[in-house]
DNA sequence: ATGAAGCGAGGT
DNA sequence: CCTCGCTTCATC
């Protein structure tokens, strides 16, 4: 009775001396803090005594099992420890570092997403922390000698080459010594080798070998710019806009950076905001290296993602070249971050978390005080300014000049003997063609001569398919998405209407859904399609094709459809934004923006700034080779100050201007701008929501709250969103505003919140 | 996020 | 009286 009574307290004893730890969970639970939940430590799951914070760890909860982070090593004491569930398993991981932990916790803080769910995200890689898959290695027994089988001569062989110490799975050690697998495991039953079990997971690890690099020579203005950065590498965080026209070599000066890091063997991340499309960079990456870049986005196998993911954690010294996503993966030994074409609004992730990855590029190396590189030819105006450039207009807005996040590296002239475009203008209201076409009679001119010129002509139109509006003549409806207020857009080549919001679609039928009448549906606008019949029937005996994310919608058809442009099989090249980015078709001579307007409209912050963005990323296509390129860009306002600058060339002075504009209205980033969005499926609780929190507004001197307002398109995949949108200046603390006000709002479980810092989507 | 419980409308 | 569907609640 008494040793019952006494085994009893021991093993309570035992219980309330266990480890306690706060793990945080993946719910979507918007708080100041990460949500942690206290949770036991089973001793047995911890032979070394307790669980560090940062270890990735399997609990319990409610019905489900989900992964988590450890936080803390105490527990918060929320919830009584006899209702405290066990941890299940720990991750055959090593703990996240501080460093990584404090990226995600400012990433949600910043972006004001749950922490669950920024740890969600960073944690979603399939199966990366369970143990990597084992095997079976083969290596010389020790008594080998004293066995009484017959040492044939593929068995000496065998023998021979495991005396050099290897161990190696039966496959490998076959294709390494040219005998069959059975040889080894005959050897094997004979006890002439000896198998243990090991953990496949071989280092991903580059190998630094100068005389493998074949870098190309650097220009002298390279070479400065290479140098000046190079000089900073190591001496922690640094932040640096490479500024330089299309064509100037960017590539060319970071790759010698990659190199400089990767003799210090450190782990480099290169973010590029369409992966999809790099093809071109990953070879001439490979050229330069004599190895390849590990990639990494979404459309990489599991397997690969998560060798890749164990790899960063491990430390190996990789070259990870990534999508947006590429940010979260948990490197322990980086070196350098460079961020390409950092204007690109792809960088910008607009689900979940809403965080911009340049941004958040920036944020992480300045974390992991490490450099990072921002490389552009038509820097974003939010980097212009940090670079330190318009000075004056920093001061109108009472920010402290002289006080650059950004060092700035001016690239000038194209590399070689190409030249920028020359750009000019064509007038619509002047040279207007005729009804239902779009090309100019400048335009086509130009279009003939060129191909006379046995030279190659992008038309750029940024507009999918064939017709972005279909009307019926009988009763005036307009082909309208189910699920979002939107048109249908016309796709001749693929037989259906399309919504380029949710992607629904219908069959291409001349029939009006609401009247019923036969053959009166007209198609109104142009789309690429559309331009394509034009081009061909001004240009019978032309090769034209056509550029956009519906034609070349798998990635091997887009990279053999701009190896045939390459290779001059093509004559006219009919693209949407796919065909302006990056390419280099030295062949390529004339561009024609054929709606040069597009993007203007809509009275968006940043429409002036990404058109000129778009426009001269394209007409950079022209004059690439040895011939001089020439664009025209089609419009109706040919004196907006945008196309004026894109024809001067002056881009600082559109930018000044752009600044000027944006720090005279306390726009970003001279002031700051959130969003927060509510959305659901039954239009009427989404605006009383709405209208309770407008009610609940705060009232603060400087700070504006608009709205609730309708989105412009107020319904998208059947659902309802409303909007609001916060300006304060740049010293207030927007995050902190916001929260307090949501604070104690109690928003219906059926209504989503979103909030999204610095907004570049009016949508 | 996601499973469980709570509650009104409709069916046996 | 019991089930279906949808809102509300809790998750250590």
């Amino acid at each position: 009775m008494q040793s019952f009574k006494s085994d009893q307290s021991a093993d309570e004893g035992a219980i309330i001396t266990s480890q306690i730890v706060q793990v945080a969970v993946p719910l979507p639970v918007r708080k100041s803090e990460p949500l942690c939940y206290d949770y036991l430590v089973p001793e047995d799951l911890t032979p070394s005594g307790g669980l560090p914070v940062g270890q990735i760890v399997e609990v319990p909860l409610g019905k489900r099992a989900v992964w988590g982070i450890v936080l803390s090593d105490t527990p918060s004491g929320d919830v009584k420890a006899d209702r405290l569930k066990q941890v299940i398993s720990i991750a055959s991981l090593r703990p996240l570092d501080e460093r990584h932990l404090r990226f995600l916790t400012h990433l949600s803080d910043w972006t004001m997403a749950p922490f669950g769910m920024v740890m969600r995200m960073m944690l979603s890689t399939p199966k990366a922390h369970l143990p990597p898959p084992s095997k079976i290695v083969y290596h010389a027994a020790q008594d080998a000698d004293s066995a009484q089988a017959k040492i044939t001569p593929k068995r000496e062989k065998v023998l021979g080459f495991l005396a050099e110490g290897h161990a190696m799975s039966a496959p490998e050690l076959a294709q390494e010594t040219g005998v069959s697998q059975a040889v080894i495991k005959t050897m094997a039953d004979q006890n002439l080798l000896c198998s243990h079990e090991i953990l496949d997971e071989p280092s991903l690890g580059y190998h630094y070998a100068p005389e493998r690099l074949s870098l190309l020579p650097l220009s002298e203005a390279q070479k400065q710019v290479a140098e000046g950065i190079g000089a900073t590498l190591e001496a922690g965080y640094n932040a640096h806009l490479i500024d330089g026209v299309t064509g100037s070599g960017k590539t060319e000066v970071y790759f010698q950076l990659v190199a400089q890091m990767m003799a210090q063997h450190k782990q480099i991340l290169i973010l590029l905001p369409e992966i999809a499309l790099t093809g071109a960079w990953q070879s001439r990456f490979e050229s330069r290296f004599g190895m390849s870049p590990h990639i990494w986005h979404s459309s990489v196998s599991a397997a690969r993602r998560r060798k890749l993911w164990r790899a960063v954690l491990k430390g190996d010294p990789v070259v990870v070249v990534g999508a947006r996503s590429a940010l979260f993966l948990p490197f322990t030994n980086l070196g350098l971050i460079i961020v390409d074409e950092e204007h690109e609004q792809a960088f910008k992730q607009e689900d979940m978390v809403i965080y911009h990855a340049r941004d958040m590029a920036v944020m992480r190396a300045h974390i992991e005080s490490v450099p990072v590189v921002l490389a552009t030819a038509t820097p974003s105006l939010e980097s212009w300014v940090n670079a330190g450039q318009g000075a004056i207009d920093q001061k109108a807005a009472g920010t402290k000049s002289g006080t650059a996040r950004y060092q700035h590296w001016h690239l000038g002239a194209r590399i070689g003997t190409s030249h920028l475009p020359q750009i000019k203008m064509v007038d619509l209201k002047q040279d207007r063609p005729p009804a239902g076409k779009w090309l100019s009679q400048t335009l086509l001119d130009a279009t003939k001569a060129c191909l006379e010129a046995k030279q190659q002509t992008l038309l750029f139109l940024n507009r999918r398919g064939y017709a972005p509006l279909s009307i019926c003549e009988a009763c005036g409806t307009k082909a309208k998405c189910n699920h979002c207020d939107s048109w249908l857009v016309t796709h001749r080549l693929s037989g259906a209407r399309q919504c380029h919001h949710c992607g629904f679609r219908q069959p291409l039928r001349n029939h009006c859904d609401d009247c019923g009448q036969e053959g009166q549906m007209r198609a109104y606008g142009p789309g690429v399609e559309r331009l394509a019949e034009e081009v061909m029937a001004q240009f019978p005996e032309a090769r034209v094709c056509i550029l956009s994310s519906d034609t070349a919608a798998r990635p091997e058809v887009a990279a053999e459809m701009i190896r045939a442009i390459t290779e001059g099989e093509v004559d006219i090249i009919i693209g949407t934004q796919m065909a302006a980015k990056g390419h280099h078709f030295p062949d390529l001579t004339l561009v024609g923006v054929v709606d040069a307007d597009f993007g203007l409209q809509g009275g968006d912050l940043r429409a002036a700034e990404r058109t000129y963005q778009m426009l001269s990323q394209a007409s950079g296509r022209a004059g690439r080779g040895t011939q001089s390129g020439l664009a025209y860009l089609q419009s109706y306002e040919p004196d907006n100050a945008v196309f004026k600058a894109l024809i001067s060339g002056d881009r600082d002075a559109f930018l000044s201007l752009e600044t000027q504009m944006r720090a005279s209205a306390a726009m970003p980033p001279f002031g700051r701008l959130a969003a927060i969005i509510l959305s659901g499926v039954d239009e009427a609780s989404v605006e009383k929501a709405a209208k309770q929190l407008g009610e609940a507004r705060p009232h603060y001197r400087d700070v504006s709250i608009f709205g609730p307002t309708a989105a412009p398109i107020a319904r998208i995949r059947g659902r309802y969103r409303m909007r609001f949108l916060i300006r304060a200046p740049r010293e207030v603390n927007l995050q902190k505003i916001i929260q307090q006000w949501l604070e104690n709002q109690r928003i219906p479980s059926q209504i989503f919140l979103q909030i999204d810092i610095d907004p570049y989507s009016f949508m």
